[in-house]
DNA sequence: CTGAAAGCGCTTACAG
DNA sequence: CTGAAAGCGCTTACAG
């Protein structure tokens, strides 16, 4: 029914290996090339990846694992490394885990399966720890959460430095109970808490963070309860965008007005963070960069497949908006 | 190197065809089910799906090819779609066309090479009109963009009805000069501008829209000359999120505030819609159920080939907030 | 530069 | 229920 290569040798008058070589660019004379590229427009020939992948034992596939795409920085990376991928001729598989270790597992069998030239992943802590342990099977780049073992390549922000400039440019304005939340499901969140609990020692205040599961709704409910609560900070830090629209939602149910009763502070320069009154102040992340960068690592590995192991650590920008005017 | 089937037989002291069977859930004695599922853990074997593919003719892919998964309605759609596929057993490859007809060309070969199960697709308009004529190899539900004359399984949103309501709402608002911007890339964008025309003429008011490209800075500076003519509209329908907030921009920067110099109207209820003051008024679109309904069509499509085409339209839901206040 | 032949790792009639 | 054999559609040594 479909057409296959030998139906295209037949309609070229040569020799199935002649056609094979013709569409891989191999030696082959001017004259047969002709033929062989008619003969494939006529009989309207695609290959059939599944039979060149089997043969040639390269599936010219990037494996890319991330927590949810429905989060903008997954979304931006993935867009990234799409287009580097298509534009080196390779495909993409696309799995989302939730930030769960057992979806993690999971895809990471599938990824064998698939027999992946490259792993591209943002694992959650607990995959992170084994991964220490067991070397995964194909080539990977880890993106947004560093192994400290240093056993895969990585293209990480530096976590710790951009907490501390948020956290110094509120002291800076005249903030001292600063507060903090940070996702509880990857080391980025642990990083940034780090960070946060640093810098706020070097100036002598006060750390007052808690941690929550990686949702706009659990940032929503726990800071719900803070923000009624005595001890409510007059600034805060959340480290990522989900936890930033969760804080204004909660400030605003709570009649809190930003920056007056509270400064707000996170990550990630959304289109939105710009148009939500008075404007939020995050840092910003080189997405696109995070995302190329990944897939130049992973490339480079595959050429030369024993260079050391790099860790890639990308600055953030911050962005200074109305959320952390200078208090009054 | 790689361990394969006929290691695994090997160890199991079975044929490859039994460890073949067993792994399959054919039909095997529970004895040697066992030995094959101890080899399997003792080997640490994973299938090679190529392998797999190429033998039983079944790729068990779904391809997903979308105009920009930046756009937080496909993300949506795009995210309900993978979950069914891997419920499925199923694997996607997902693509990102930027609306580019030749990008959407060739990923349509790339589909065709990989032999795919189905496909779930939202064509440009100028696709789509080769579709009509040219029917593709696989099944394909459209998603968002409905193709007219029938031949394709669709889910999409009835849109001139929601945007019917949009002005609707508009006038009962007191608004009577109410301006439109629609994308010109998609029948999606076509669809949105007749309903709003229509409904404008039913109520004896006149229409004044504008069309452009699919992205939020081409709206903002389509925006920002209409804003400072003198014909600018007292109200403003737009037909997705990236003209929503390219729209807020253009307001602010041209000095109008919302709603009182500018109401302000669009579509998907995205987070920051009801975070950016006075709150955008909205259609809701059912964007999980749309991913989702349109995989349930494409395998009742597999399992059924001589079925119908089906379109099944769904209806958006107006979230009226402070953007389209009653005018003063 | 070209072709005949082998083989990638599976699944699936076929026979028992 | 089980195994031996064929074959999915390519690519790639091998020989010329």
């Amino acid at each position: 029914m479909t057409v296959g290569i030998k139906d295209v040798a037949k309609a070229a008058g040569v020799s199935p290996a002649t056609v094979s070589r013709a569409l891989s660019g191999g030696p082959v004379s001017d004259e047969l090339r002709a033929q062989v590229e008619a003969a494939v427009k006529a009989t309207g020939y695609r290959p059939n990846l599944a039979a060149r992948r089997l043969r040639s034992q390269q599936s010219g596939t990037i494996g890319l694992v991330v927590a949810d795409l429905r989060n903008p920085f997954f979304t931006a990376v993935s867009r990234a490394v799409e287009d580097s991928a298509y534009r080196a001729g390779m495909r993409v598989i696309l799995c989302n885990t939730d930030e769960d270790p057992e979806r993690e597992a999971l895809y990471l069998q599938l990824m064998q399966e698939e027999r992946i030239t490259g792993l591209i992943f943002a694992p959650t802590r607990t995959t992170l720890e084994q991964l220490s342990r067991r070397r995964l099977e194909f080539p990977t780049v880890l993106i947004d959460r560093a192994s400290p073992a240093g056993l895969y390549d990585c293209v990480v922000l530096d976590n710790a430095a951009a907490t501390g400039e948020l956290v110094r440019h509120l002291i800076e304005r005249g903030y001292r109970h600063i507060g903090g939340l940070f996702g509880n499901a990857s080391v980025t969140g642990l990083e940034r808490r780090d960070g946060y609990v640093a810098a706020l020692n070097a100036a002598g205040l006060k750390p007052d963070f808690r941690l929550c599961a990686p949702s706009a709704d659990a940032a929503r409910s726990t800071l719900a309860g803070w923000f009624s609560s005595p001890d409510r900070p007059e600034a805060l830090v959340v480290s990522n965008s989900l936890f930033l629209s969760g804080a204004v939602r909660a400030a605003r149910a709570a009649g809190l007005s930003i920056p007056r009763d509270l400064a707000l502070a996170g990550f990630d320069n959304e289109v939105w963070t710009e148009l939500v009154e008075p404007g939020l102040t995050v840092i910003e992340q080189p997405v696109e960069d995070i995302g190329r960068q990944a897939m130049a690592l992973l490339f480079e590995r595959l050429q030369t497949p024993h260079l050391p192991v790099r860790k890639l650590v990308l600055s953030g920008r911050c962005v200074a908006r109305g959320s952390t005017a200078a208090r009054v």
